[in-house]
DNA sequence: ATGACTGAGCATCTCAGA
């Protein structure tokens, strides 16, 4: 089974981008975060007719993520469970496939409205630790993919890439990624690549690309009993090349069935 | 020393991204 990530930043500006991908890679289930738009415009035929099957959750102008997978699958969550109700940001979708719980997050950046905006983002990742340990304790195989906003650790950016104080990198911001593995799930592109960068993300801005000054804030984790079965995973760095791609690259993880 | 990006929207500027 191959199941992929992909910050789009916007799927109508990358709609040929991801329908081309599809093709190319075939993955069974793709996950994608920033679409940008709200559920009625998303370019779903587009991908119905390369066989894939849509759950959106959109908004205007910001946030939006997606799944799309080749076997039928109906989203569960299309919240994150415990944030309030009136939280309107679209950032959580969550879909049962093949027995296997599938979360596809676009987790808060946290740089945006000062400190208030910096504690939400801790809250979501919060609550995100405590839907992680329902389904653990439920011995339920389940993983989560998409753009975490986390670099780990200091490998994971190159340096001069970021600032010291970036909501990425804060100790609080580690901190609670690394209580989110603490309950004995796998980063998958670093289970397989323990040492060095591994970027997916790499800014517009100052020639970025070219010079590989990039962040690892891209991940899957998979539950124990996923992680047994990883064998392959990595970031496609070939999209970053295109004219105007995004500004992530997909992540692409293969569990044997 | 200078310039250095992309996208959406009540749009020729602001907000957000990271």
């Amino acid at each position: 089974m191959r199941i992929a990530s992909w910050n789009v930043n916007s799927i109508r500006q990358r709609e040929t981008h991801v329908a081309r991908w599809l093709e190319r890679v075939q993955p069974d289930i793709l996950f994608l975060q920033e679409l940008k738009c709200e559920a009625p415009v998303f370019p779903a035929a587009t991908f119905k007719a390369l066989g894939y099957e849509a759950a959106v959750v959109g908004q205007k102008a910001y946030n939006g993520v997606a799944a799309l997978a080749r076997v039928p699958f109906t989203a569960v969550h299309t919240k994150l469970p415990g944030l309030p109700e009136d939280d309107a940001q679209a950032r959580y979708i969550e879909v049962t496939i093949g027995g296997i719980t599938m979360i596809g997050i676009y987790l808060p950046n946290g740089n945006s409205g000062g400190e208030a905006g910096y504690a939400y983002k801790l809250a979501w990742m919060e609550h995100l630790r405590a839907r992680a340990k329902a389904l653990q304790d439920a011995d339920t195989p389940f993983l989560i993919a998409g753009d975490f906003n986390v670099c780990p650790t200091d490998v994971d950016f190159a340096p001069g890439a970021i600032s010291p104080t970036d909501a990425l990198v804060r100790p609080a911001t580690r901190a609670q990624f690394r209580a989110l593995l603490w309950l004995g799930l796998t980063d998958a592109v670093r289970a397989l690549h323990p040492t060095g960068p591994v970027f997916t993300f790499w800014d517009y801005q100052a020639g970025a690309w070219p010079r590989d000054l990039g962040l690892r804030i891209d991940h899957v984790l998979l539950s124990p009993t996923l992680a047994e079965r990883l064998v392959a995973a990595g970031p496609d760095r070939e999209e970053r090349g295109r004219e105007q791609p995004s500004d992530h690259v997909p992540v692409v993880v293969e569990i044997r069935d």
